[in-house]
DNA sequence: CGCATTATGGCAAGGTATTGCTGTATCCGG
DNA sequence: CCGGATACAGCAATACCTTGCCATAATGCG
């Protein structure tokens, strides 16, 4: 059975592939049976779903780095700073691990980013009165004027980004990669 | 006009960083003013689907590389050998070229990548004889044999991932995201 | 034919992702 | 009170992302 399904599914990743490489060229083209509910079309639709994910993270980090260059920031700069400037956080700021969750990446990851944005005088790491194994961490007046400048070539980046979607595409694609974060979040 | 633009974006940044907030808890909740054209809710909206993408994309490199982690694989060595076990690739070849421009990635990323699974025998490089410049790149035997053994976790993998989704739904997310590719790939 | 320009791939440097491990702080039960 | 278990953050090692630059090969024009 585990191999008459390899197998099968090395079949159809034929035909899948088959297709990736016409995609390649960004040819806008529907899936060949799209919504049929087989398990072989399932693997095809999330191979692609996987791959386009890859594909657009590289190219997301690659054009917003460029869109806050002008910052000396990069991606996970702005989004450490982002969560760090919403009003919730700002004054009480956010502890090393409230951060990983909220951004989903590994403490040690965390900790280098911190280091650098606290480095060009961004953030501010403080031992936590209440409980000396915690840091909080939070803007410092240079960085909430940094993040402030900075929103307006985000905004455009964002707008160039989206300029070919409606409101009501960009808000499914949004609720659609919501579902998607927190599947890979209990896996 | 720019300074009140960037003001204005603040002033909805502030609401929508506290939706953030709640939606750190993974609460399943729609966007406030989903769909109304404002400028300030595209922005509300564009940052929400950026934000998600990098947390889903640093996820599905987490638990991807766990899924094929029994093969002694990465989620971008799978990424890697996919595109050269695609039937228009497999006898041929690819250059660093296309599987750069297939991947979305930088020339020396791709070469770090290559650089591995070419030591661990998975696949070739060789100059190509009618143009001395191009390496061409093909799986090995031990590399065909290593990705069909990847499959059926990989099939696994995706159907653990997708689990909630329907067909449609994977559609969907699919054509958004390949449409976000191409628009970040113009950019 | 020769030279300037363009194309291809790889080294160097810097930033960010992961897991493993460790030191310090806190908590809870005996 | 003390010791074992748990929590928090950071060092170490490894893998992958980017841009800048360089050596070699190929192309096109005068």
């Amino acid at each position: 059975m585990r191999i008459a399904k390899s197998i099968n599914m090395l079949l159809y990743f034929y035909m899948a592939t088959k297709t990736l490489t016409r995609q390649t060229k960004m040819v806008d083209r529907r899936p060949a049976r799209a919504g049929d509910g087989a398990p072989d079309a399932r693997f095809d639709v999330a191979n692609r779903v996987f791959f386009r994910l890859y594909q657009a993270s590289n190219l997301m980090h690659r054009t917003g780095t460029r869109a806050v260059s002008d910052h000396g920031a990069t991606t996970q700069q702005w989004a450490v700073m982002g969560a760090l400037a919403r009003p919730g956080a700002s004054a009480a700021g956010l502890s090393v691990k409230e951060l990983m969750a909220f951004l989903c990446v590994s403490r040690q990851s965390l900790t280098l980013v911190l280091g650098r944005v606290e480095g060009l005088g961004l953030v501010e790491r403080a031992r936590l009165e209440s409980d000396g194994r915690v840091r909080r961490i939070r803007l410092t007046a240079l960085g909430r004027r940094t993040w402030r400048a900075m929103l307006a070539d985000i905004g455009a980046y964002y707008t160039a980004a989206l300029t070919d979607f409606s409101p009501a595409e960009a808000d499914t694609l949004f609720r659609l990669l919501d579902r998607l974060t927190k599947s890979l979040g209990q896996m």
